[in-house]
DNA sequence: ATGTGCATGTAACTGGTTACATGATTCG
DNA sequence: CGAATCATGTAACCAGTTACATGCACAT
C-alpha cells in the first residue's frame, strides 16, 4: 500500500484505531524503509499522480509478529487491542485466539479495580463521579461478554486460516 | 488538593480518564498558577512532608466551565467525556444532562459510520477486521443503551444539585 | 479559472513520558 | 538500617499535530 492508502484504511475504521496525520505517517514509512522493514516500489501511472507502494520485508514481518505477540501491558488501550486483532489473523489463527484471551484477562482486572474504587468510597462522591464509574463498569461488562462470545464462536469452527 | 492528591484520584479512576505523569502534572499546575487560574497554600505539617494545596480561583472556574461547555468535537475520546461528566455535576445539573445528550449524538454518528464501513466491503476482509468492526459496534450499542438509561433516570428524579 | 481529490513531503511547535534528583517519615 | 510511601520538582527526549509547500488530474 501507499501512505495515502494506509491513511484511507485507518480513517475508515474511525475511532477504533485512530489515524495519524501525514506529518507522522510519511516520516514513519521513511524510518521503516531505513531500517529495512519495508521496501518501496514507485508506481508511475499514466494520467494519475505517481505513488510509492510499500511492501513488508521478511525482517519486517518478523518484527511485526514480535510486536503482536508481546504481552501488551495491563494498561493497553482499546486501539492497541483492535490493531493487534486486525493484524493477528494474517499471521496465525492461534495468535488471534491468544489476543482475545489476553484482552479478557486485562479487562477483567480493570473491572475488578473499578468495582473496588466504586465500593470503597460510596456516598461521598458526586453524581458525575458515580455515573462515570457506572459507565466504566457497563463498558467493561459488554467487552467481557463480547470477548467470551467471540472466543466461543472461534473455538467452535476452527477454520483453516492456520499458519 | 495537592498535585500528589490529584494523581491519586486520577489513578483510582484508572483507564477511565488516564493519569498523567508527575513530569507533566507539576508543570501544568505551575502554568495554571502563572495564569491566575489557581492559588497555592503551603501546608507545613508536623511529622509529614509539607505540601502545596491548590485551589481554583474565580477566573479558573470560569475557564473550566467554558471548557466543559465547549462542543467537544465529534472525535472526542471516552476519557474526555468521562472527565466532563465528573466535572459537570459540580457546576450544573443541566450541564450534566447536556453532556449526556451531546455524547449520545456523537456515539450514534460513530456507530452509523462503522456500520457503513462494515457493509460497503463485506466479504473481502480478514477475520480480524470483521471482528474489530463487530467489536466496535457492540461497544457503541452498549454506550448508547447506557446513555439512554442514564438520561431517563436523571430526568425522572431531578434532584436539587441545581446551580 | 477554480476548486477538489490524489499524492508526497518538511519544519516548527506542543505535549507528553522517562529518567533523574531531593528529602522527610514510617514500617519491618 | 533499608525499603516504601509521601511529596516535589527539572531536563532530555520522543512522538505527535499543525501548518506549510508542491504538483498533477479532473470536473464545473
Amino acid at each position: 500500500m501507499s501512505g495515502y492508502d494506509i491513511n484511507r484504511v485507518l480513517k475508515s475504521l474511525g475511532w477504533l484505531v485512530g489515524n495519524p496525520s501525514f506529518g507522522s505517517l510519511y516520516p514513519a514509512l521513511h524510518a521503516l524503509q531505513e531500517d529495512g522493514l519495508v521496501t518501496v516500489d514507485v508506481d508511475n501511472r499514466e494520467r494519475k499522480p505517481s505513488r510509492k507502494i510499500y511492501s513488508i520485508t521478511d525482517a519486517g514481518t518478523q518484527t511485526l509478529r514480535q510486536w503482536i505477540d508481546q504481552p501488551a501491558g495491563p494498561h493497553a488501550s482499546t486501539k492497541a487491542f483492535v490493531m493487534r486483532l486486525i493484524l493477528a489473523d494474517s499471521y496465525s489463527y492461534a495468535g488471534l485466539i491468544g489476543q482475545l484471551h489476553q484482552r479478557r484477562a486485562q479487562v477483567a482486572a480493570q473491572r475488578t479495580a473499578l468495582e473496588q474504587t466504586a465500593t470503597t468510597q460510596d456516598g461521598k462522591r458526586g453524581l458525575g463521579q458515580q455515573m462515570a464509574l457506572e459507565y466504566g463498569l457497563a463498558l467493561a461488562n459488554t467487552e467481557l461478554a463480547w470477548l467470551d462470545s467471540a472466543l466461543e464462536r472461534l473455538l467452535k469452527r476452527p477454520l483453516a486460516t492456520e499458519d
